[in-house]
DNA sequence: CAGGGCCTATCTGTATACAAAAGCCCGCCG
DNA sequence: CGGCGGGCTTTTGTATACAGATAGGCCCTG
């Protein structure tokens, strides 16, 4: 009975390691033969793709991968940096309870302890993306909407737009860790402004701290060595045409 | 072939029309029946529908009816400020051509052209309605950025968080001439900044245009000869429980 | 009389068969 | 030699059959 998951699952490995290449036409018995479930699975799991945006469906029917150009990545995280703005200032202008903030405090301290380190390994980093990302949700909920989680959930969901997607590639580049220093120094502000429900300055800082993955995103993509480490980035188009 | 089609206007239907209530389980072979399309499409229905938020999926598998209070129409008309005016703001940054602002021009024409009459009728209100979504669907559209746009899509599907998700409602209402005004001041304002590369002040204009829904939808509400000419305002669960 | 467990009816998830449509290749004609 | 048309293959969309799971009702028991 979780064939379904299993057919999501696989074909977003697939697409995500660059196994099926950019605007490839997915053929449902192809899948079939590749993910071993029936069409059944496979179609319900190409509906769920599309939402997410790693596929698309064609005005002739079926569903072909995704292009995505490097344009799209960027303003995918503009995007991603206003809703959290949103949901930042909604936070602050809630006058959250000490239990969240201190929840907030506590991610706070163990970014601290990856940060402070002199040399960041695989596993440090590790340790940041999962601090960052609960950091992240638990602002989100204390805005306390679904309606604006559940946006927020998809917009993130697209590969490139998601807060730690480019970490593990910056893990090898000199200036990961300033970088660190300042999303570190941002996460700071943020829980000061939503504590004192500064609802202006906490949109305005979560709007600015999502940018810095633009600016992540830029360098990586410049940088080949760090592109073969994460094999997502190969689904962005860099250059021109349409 | 287009069964899918069929499944997903006819149920869209029955929900917005407030025909299935709102949590009411939605059992597939009783859809069969209902619809006269066979279980598969009434799926893929049931997925697309999920997406726009009309429906929601049980945890023990299939679907229920969505059930969508009050406070979520607010933060569902937040949310599409807030995109909106991302994309307003993109939109004055991106130094739009002269075609691009006539034709916004144009829409505001069209909408003065309404709202300068004394008596507006169902007439004046569709009128109004197709204009002002026209006039949203280019600033969308001068943002540039197809992430953007398919993000809105989605927001705007929710079927309060629409712009013009109300005037239908107030078309009887006393305020309602006012109301229009205003929303039509915004409307010149929002040209002006957009023109002049004023991307912060389009910004903020766009996001207060959107509250002005809020406001509309609060008033609607507390009218019940005003709920009763909108099935779909049936579909929000007013008061509180959860 | 109330609570719990079992049984049954129904539903969902999955696989598969079938028909209509779309795309493709080859051959034919200009 | 190139463009176009027709037939063929493949593919999608749809219907349906089947199995496992779920929920609800009924009976039995304390």
């Amino acid at each position: 009975m979780q064939q379904s998951l299993k057919a999501v699952l696989r074909l977003r490995e697939l697409i995500l390691e660059a196994r099926l290449a950019p605007g490839e036409r997915l053929s449902e018995p192809v899948l079939v033969e590749r993910l071993g479930v029936s069409r059944t699975p496979i179609r319900s799991a190409l509906a769920k793709l599309e939402h997410e945006g790693l596929v698309e469906s064609l005005p002739s029917g079926g569903y072909r991968v995704a292009v995505i150009r490097e344009q799209d990545a960027y303003d995918a995280i503009e995007l991603r940096g206003t809703v959290e703005g949103l949901a930042a200032r909604m936070a602050a202008e809630a006058s959250p309870n000490d239990a969240a903030l201190d929840e907030l405090r506590d991610c706070l301290a163990t970014l601290d302890r990856v940060v402070r380190r002199k040399q960041l390994d695989i596993d440090d980093f590790q340790r940041y993306m999962a601090a960052n990302e609960r950091f992240h949700a638990v602002i989100a909920g204390l805005a306390g909407s679904d309606v604006l989680n559940r946006s927020l959930e998809r917009i993130v969901a697209l590969p490139f737009a998601s807060a730690s997607a480019f970490l593990m590639a910056q893990a090898g580049l000199p200036e990961s860790h300033e970088i660190l220093f300042i999303a570190q120094h941002q996460h700071r502000c943020l829980i000061d402004a939503i504590a004192a429900g500064e609802g202006t300055r906490a949109e305005e800082i979560a709007r600015e701290h999502a940018r810095i993955a633009k600016q992540n995103l830029r360098v990586v993509l410049d940088n080949r060595k760090a592109m073969a480490s994460v094999p997502e980035l190969r689904l962005i188009q860099r250059a021109a045409e349409r």
